[in-house]
RNA sequence: CGGGAUGUAGCGCAGUUGGUAGCGCACUACGUUCGGGACGUAGGGGUCGGGCGUUCGAGUCGCCUCAUCCCGACCA
């Protein structure tokens, strides 16, 4: 077990906390419930940022960039829109501070308050549909396939690192369609984008679904998801796509003529991925002796590790490296030689390991006289001894066998984890164990509340691709009758 | 906004009945080490969160205040 981070079985929490910190990804800042990335969780972060950026141009998107302000007007066009955000909204009311008269410092100049008061966008779909008004006169205007790299501010009452933060990092898709049929298959087509980026590039197996009513997005007439399980058996929230109907063109009053010189609202979807992604892929696929990085979106495949005593063998060996990293660096992956001379190869090992580094490769006297390298995967401690003519071509196929490994891994883990369960009393243990629990349920939002209540459990999504159980049953709680399982877990 | 806790070196902590401010890690220098988290020697680093009070004397006792963390309510 490594030295700096608590183990899983422990606190599960506190080992998340503390692999964030250790790991070098993120910490606290001064401002209350916000995170400072540091550089190399951001680096995953990029990565991220160009997978998707590039798959949302593949679906014919293009970006754009909304302000941050959004004023208090906009924000209550849409009456469930606002209740479902007023209550964590940052507001700027003021636009000039002072010298503080009656000691140091500075104070704010009461003469500057705003006429209007601007709210911090906790998402922009106000302030865009404002502006697509100005957009959208014609059914030749349509669709509008826009998307933005932002960050929103929700202030919460109590934040986790990447998973719950006051400002976080995300992109939102805003679509405006002719017709409904048009907007619910893009809904649906981004939410598919999603599901593919979990699974192909965070090696996250993950559940689409759709939301109830209760957990619905503000303003949405469908909310379509991607739940993923974490160690703990917990749920995590890892992207959801909305099918906004005509609320937010009919709110903003956004009216196209169609061929035959009819006027109609236009059909909207949103849809979003945040930083969450990050907390996501830490906590799916980490051990107690740190991070484990899908190759995919690791900043670094590679780390090289010197062993050596005198500067003679030290030399040899960093020219060994040299030749083998541009070699590696040709097949396609970042490579990095650890040379710090302050220490231990030993250490070094381990600190690898808590960032995630997929592949370590070794070489020292020994591996010079037999023309060897070894290399050790970090999703399963493994360690070969390789000719170093094969070093790239191993190293190639190292990466695939590990992305899809530890997916695997997290899918097998979920399997293990996720049952059916008919009975209240049944449910109520497996919810208290960590399970998915797939059980009926009578449609209301009543039976969907008390349950929260009195297990804490919620129903996650009514599962579309995965999990699908259609059958005739009854109502784990109410008995009455119901026709489809849905997916209970509790979440983060 | 309720309930609980904690503020002492960059980080993690100790500090007894009130009496010279300490330990581990990290950092700096030198040396020995180096195939799974090395060791020795010598250094540097502090308004004990802040304020007021009690006292000859406060990190320690009292009051006030600020901040942070955990558990709830809220949530991607």
């Amino acid at each position: 077990m490594a030295k700096d981070v608590t183990s899983r079985e422990e606190n599960y929490s506190q080992w998340y906390n503390n692999l964030v910190v250790k790991a070098d990804l993120a910490e606290n800042s001064a401002v209350r419930g916000c995170m400072v990335i540091k550089p190399y969780g951001y680096a995953i972060w990029e990565k991220m940022q160009s997978v998707l950026d590039r798959m949302f141009k593949e679906t014919g998107h293009k970006n754009a960039y909304f302000p941050l302000f959004i004023p208090k007007s906009f924000l209550s066009r849409e009456a469930e829109h606002v209740e479902g955000f007023a209550k964590e909204c940052a507001v700027v009311t003021h636009h000039r501070l002072m010298t503080n008269p009656d000691g140091p410092g500075v104070v704010v100049d009461p003469s500057a308050k705003l006429e209007e008061e601007l709210i911090v966008r906790p998402t922009s779909e106000t302030i865009i549909w404002n502006t697509y008004k100005n957009w959208i006169k014609s059914y030749r205007d349509l669709p509008i396939l826009c998307n933005q790299w932002a960050n929103v501010v929700r202030w919460e009452m109590r934040t986790r690192l990447f998973l719950r933060t006051a400002e976080f990092l995300w992109q939102e898709g805003h679509t405006a369609h002719a017709t409904k049929e048009e907007a619910i298959a893009e809904a649906e087509k981004m939410i598919n984008v999603y599901a593919r980026f979990a699974r192909e590039y965070m090696s996250l197996p993950v559940v689409v679904g759709v939301k109830t009513e209760s957990e619905r997005f503000a303003g949405a007439i469908d909310t379509l998801c991607i739940e993923a399980m974490m160690q703990d058996g917990k749920a995590l929230q890892a992207g959801t796509s909305h099918f906004l109907g005509q609320n937010f063109a009919k709110a903003f009053d956004v009216q196209y003529a169609t061929k035959d010189g009819s006027l109609e609202y236009v059909w909207a979807t949103s849809w979003g991925v945040s930083t969450r992604l990050m907390g996501a892929l830490i906590m799916a696929h980490s051990d107690d002796n740190g991070l484990i990085l899908p190759p995919k979106l690791a900043p670094i495949h590679v780390v090289m590790v010197p062993i050596y005593k005198t500067d003679e063998e030290h030399s040899a060996v960093i020219g060994r490296m040299n030749l083998l990293k541009a070699e590696i660096e040709n097949a396609g992956f970042t490579v990095e030689i650890d040379d710090r001379d302050n220490l231990r190869s030993g250490f070094k090992f381990a600190e690898w390991e808590l960032k995630g580094v997929p592949v370590r490769i070794t070489i020292g006297p020994r591996d010079l006289q037999n023309g060897t390298v070894e290399i050790a995967r970090r999703d399963t401690y493994e360690k070969m001894s390789v000719s170093r003519d094969a070093v790239a071509g191993t190293v190639a196929s190292l990466m695939e066998q590990i992305q899809e490994n530890i997916y695997k891994k997290a899918y097998d883990f979920r399997e293990s984890r996720t049952c059916k369960v008919d009975t209240y009393d049944e449910f109520k243990e497996k919810i208290e164990n960590g399970y998915f629990v797939l059980a009926h349920w009578d449609g209301t939002p009543e039976t969907e509340e008390k349950i929260k209540d009195e297990t804490k459990a919620t129903i996650r999504c009514i599962p579309i691709d995965t999990f699908v159980v259609e059958e005739e049953g009854r109502c784990i709680y109410s008995g009455r009758p119901s026709s489809r399982r849905v997916l209970f877990a509790k979440a983060y």
